[in-house]
Order: structure tokens, then sequence, then C-alpha cells
DNA sequence: ATGACAACGCAACGTTGA
């Protein structure tokens, strides 16, 4: 069972490298953030005749979020219990029943990114991210395989950066939004891709600005978070780095995690 | 060298992102 998290930076942009992506790496689930449009603008009949179900919480010019499985999808909610989202849509969540692999819970994530730090809008990012540690506890209870996948516009660590020390006044790194990620590890979720290695420089992103994919100036801010039940059942991590370097590239990757 | 990007809405350039 593979399953894939990729911030496309616009679904109607990408969707060339969306379909390709889909043909040629297979996943059986994968979770789309920044879709940039409304559901009615969503390019749901090419997704389908690809061989995909789709649940998605669209939204006009900014953030969206989806959830595309080849098997059905047998329940999906909308929204993050117990936070008021101000009419953004960063969070879908859905269970899936994947024939012999058994049934998963996946939510599709997009963290706010809180820059500037001195704005309402790192506090907004701050209380998403309390929300969504309280939502993941009460998952936890469920004892089910569950993936909580996106983007969390959070570098965990130092060696998730090129260059931390440019990062560090920036709400992606800095120790509040690092402590906000940590308390998500610390219920019992599993980085996916800090479960397959120790490697410093494994980036998910790569700024459009001034050849930072050129000079591999990257940071690691997509994650895949396995619950105890999905975490027994690892057994590979790929970052699609390649998605990078192809024509009208997003600026984020591809990543998968590979479960048993 | 102090610039360098992309997408949106919408038809000029300000806003947003990371």
């Amino acid at each position: 069972m593979r399953i894939a998290t990729w911030n496309v930076n616009s679904v109607r942009q990408r969707l060339a490298p969306l379909l390709s992506f889909l043909k040629e790496s297979n996943p059986d689930i994968l979770c789309l953030q920044e879709l940039k449009c409304e559901e009615t603008a969503f390019p749901r009949m090419e997704v389908e005749d690809a061989g995909y179900n789709v649940v998605l919480h669209g939204q006009k010019t900014f953030n969206g979020v989806a959830i595309l499985s080849k098997s059905p999808i047998e329940e999906s909610t909308v929204g993050l219990p117990g936070f008021d989202h101000e009419g953004q849509s960063r969070y879908i969540e859905a269970v899936v029943s994947n024939g012999d692999a058994g049934v998963f819970r996946v939510a599709s994530i997009y963290c706010p990114n809180g820059n500037p730090p001195d704005t309402p809008k790192y506090a907004y990012k701050l209380r998403f991210m309390k929300a969504l540690t309280a939502h993941a506890f009460a998952l936890l209870k469920l004892e089910e395989a569950t993936v909580l996948a996106g983007d969390y516009n959070i570098i965990p660590e130092p060696r998730d950066a090129h260059d931390p020390s440019a990062w560090v006044a920036d709400a992606l790194f800095l120790p509040e939004s690092r402590a906000a990620y940590r308390r998500l590890l610390n219920l019992g979720y599993a980085d996916a891709l800090r479960a397959a290695t120790d490697d410093a420089g494994l980036y998910t992103f790569w700024d459009y600005q001034a050849g930072a994919w050129q000079k591999n100036k990257g940071i690691r801010i997509d994650h895949l978070l396995l619950s105890p039940q999905a975490a027994d059942r690892l057994a590979r991590v790929e970052i699609v780095k390649e998605m990078r370097a192809g024509d009208k590239p997003s600026d984020h990757v591809p990543i998968f995690a590979e479960l048993a």
C-alpha cells in the first residue's frame, strides 16, 4: 500500500504533472494540498479517468485539499474538528478500505505558513497546530492505521534545511513551531521519513527563486505522520525529487510511504 | 552584483506563499 502527499501549488496548473505522477508512481492514496480552486473547477473527470476516487475541500485562489484513492472512499469529513478555520480549506479526512491491505484513515493537511511571525497569521498557525494535536490525540484512541499527511509548513530540525541559519526568524522554523510539531510526535506518531533514515539534506521544497533547486537549497516541510498501527507496517519512504526538475514543476515534490 | 519566481484575479499590478 503506497500513500503519498504532494503540495501541487494549483491543481489546474499542475494537471499534466499530476496525471503523469499517478500513472508512473501509481499511489494507492494521494493527498493533495494547495488546490487553489473551488470544487467545481477541480479536474474531477481527468482524475477519475486515471482510476481514482476523489474527496476534496476547495477554495477560490488559496488553500484547498483533496484525497485521491484507488479504492472507494467510505467516509470523509471536511475541516479540522474543533477549529474555527475562518473560511480557509486546510483539512480533509477519509476512511479507505484498501482490499487485502485493510482499512486506513488518512488526512490531507495544509498547515498555515504563519509568516510574518509578529502578525495574526502566526497565531493562526499555532492555533491550527493546537487543534490538530487535540484531534490527532483523539484519533489514536481508535487504534487504526492512520496517516496524517501534508504540508506542515514546519522544518522539524536543523538537518532538514540546507542553511538553518537562514530560517531562524521564520515561522517555519521558530522554536514554537518546532515544538508544536514535536508535540504531535510525542503523542506517538512517527515521522515516516525519520523512521526510515537519519540522513540530512532530504528536502521536499525548493523555492522558485534564486536558483534554489539548482543549488539544492531546500527544506523538508511535507510530512507523513503514522499512527503506531501504521508505523508498524512501514516498509519504505521515498521523496520523488525528480518531479522538481520536470516541466512546470510545483515548488514542492511528492513524498511516499509504503506500508506492508 | 543585492537581483533572482510563480500563481491568482483580472486585465495592472498587488497579494500570497515559503
